[in-house]
DNA sequence: CGAATGACCAAGC
DNA sequence: GGCTTGGCCATTC
């Protein structure tokens, strides 16, 4: 594993109840601004190590569009911590982004 | 080492 | 934000 996966896990463990992240804001919070489909490729492997449900795209939408099951399972697990997902699985970024404290990002260094 | 892949992003229509 | 295009970057083959 390398330290990049290693920091991804550790970003997203940080995200949470009731709050999601997007992937680039993941990626950036890393180190790395432009690998967030690699922070996606990090959530597909280590899916039940970390609340992968909570990390969506940039524009609120869930992420995994090519998998309708998985999407259906990640929009009921977002609504059982109380995050508002349309049917479309859209989400209201404005209002369930989680917002880093600059404590919790020198704690990733 | 080079080429392909992907739960993405930003920019342009 | 709907769809397409080009570009990033880590991981895999």
């Amino acid at each position: 594993m390398s330290v990049f996966t290693d920091q991804v896990l550790k970003v997203v463990r940080l995200v949470p109840y009731g709050k999601v992240a997007s992937y680039g804001q993941v990626a950036l919070m890393v180190g790395v601004p432009r690998a967030a489909i690699q922070v996606g490729w990090v959530l597909h492997q280590h899916g039940d190590d970390v609340p992968w449900w909570r990390v969506i795209n940039s524009k609120g939408r869930i992420s995994t569009s090519c998998m309708e099951h998985t999407a259906a399972l990640q929009k009921s697990l977002l609504e059982s911590e109380g995050v508002e997902v349309s049917e479309d699985m859209m989400i209201d970024m404005g209002v369930f982004r989680y917002a880093p404290s600059q404590e919790v990002l020198d704690s990733l260094n």
